[in-house]
DNA sequence: AAAACAGGCAACCGCTGGCCC
DNA sequence: TGGGCCAGCGGTTGCCTGTTT
């Protein structure tokens, strides 16, 4: 098999027509057979020599998104969330490089999350996604929740997902010394190692009990249950009025920030958004 | 029940940088 | 040194599917 798969001809597939859209399951199968017996790389000549009408760049792409044996699908966990904020953050869109830190997910589907959730946040909060007013909205509302999100998993052994694909032992996709079941505490202290967009490294909140925080949060904001205050002064930031299910906000962003914010608040939590039925179920 | 609409995602496109001759 | 080729990356597009009217 693997003779005849290298011996095969190359010669004559290229006068032929490329194919574009969508991928059938005989062209999935031609590509896997071939890269499972001859490696990745040198996509050109494994299209013409796995005997695809397609461009090398097609192979490649449907092969690191789709083919792939090591690949995740499905809903991004909140760890996973609160990574791609954080490296985000620090990144912009470096999608290849944040997906680095996140094994299985490839870096067409972190910008896609990206596009399709967080910057629909953002419009839905009339702000740019990238802008100060936008990261205190994530700081205050949903990093918070995220992070509750994941010690209320973990502390109900919460199954991390990679932890269910057997296959995966390629530690090698994971940065340097990392793997993806010490990313909880662990991964938030070794992140705030890493480097920010112009070189700079980022100091980030350590919270003893709690799950380190990304330096999306400010650093001297506390969680403690569904408030979130900051240290100074103990003010609260924002949390649920005691003994109501109303919410407040008093983040560090100007005041029409804030009047936006909440306004908002109010659709934003009316959509199913970033995995929002998660991140908000506690509110009952 | 059907048409319109919106969201999500797979795939394509164009640009860039690295490598080799 | 410069030109050609190739792989990789990020932006964009278009299709499919689910939801709403």
């Amino acid at each position: 098999m693997e003779n005849s798969m290298k011996n095969k001809s190359c010669k004559g597939s290229e006068e032929a027509e490329l194919r574009r859209g969508p991928w059938t399951l005989e062209e999935d199968t031609l590509l896997t057979t071939y890269i499972l017996h001859n490696g990745e790389g040198r996509w050109n000549l494994t299209a013409k020599c796995a005997g695809l009408k397609r461009t090398g760049k097609s192979c490649r792409l449907r092969w690191l998104n789709y083919l792939k044996p090591d690949i995740r699908r499905g809903n991004l966990t909140p760890q996973e969330q609160l990574l791609i904020l954080e490296l985000h953050s620090k990144w912009g869109n470096r999608w290849s490089k944040i997906a680095q830190y996140l094994p299985g997910r490839t870096d067409n589907e972190i910008k896609n999350y990206w596009r399709t959730r967080v910057q629909k946040q953002a419009r839905q909060l009339n702000i740019e996604s990238n802008s100060d007013k936008f990261f205190d909205a994530v700081r205050s509302f949903w990093v918070p929740r995220l992070i509750e999100k994941m010690e209320q998993n973990s502390s109900a052994s919460y199954a991390c997902p990679q932890n269910n694909n057997s296959n995966n032992n390629n530690s090698s996709l994971l940065p340097p010394s990392q793997t993806f079941e010490s990313m909880s505490t662990q991964t938030y202290q070794d992140l705030s190692g890493l480097s920010n967009m112009d070189g700079s490294s980022s100091s980030s909140a350590f919270m003893p009990d709690l799950m380190t925080v990304p330096h999306f949060m400010d650093p001297n904001t506390i969680i403690d249950g569904s408030m979130c205050y900051h240290e100074d002064n103990a003010q609260e930031l924002s949390g649920y009025i005691p003994g109501t299910e109303e919410y407040y906000y008093m983040g560090n962003s100007d005041i029409s920030t804030e009047c936006q914010v909440a306004e908002a608040y109010e659709n934003v939590t009316q959509d199913p958004m970033w995995n929002m039925d998660d991140i908000w179920q506690f509110r009952e």
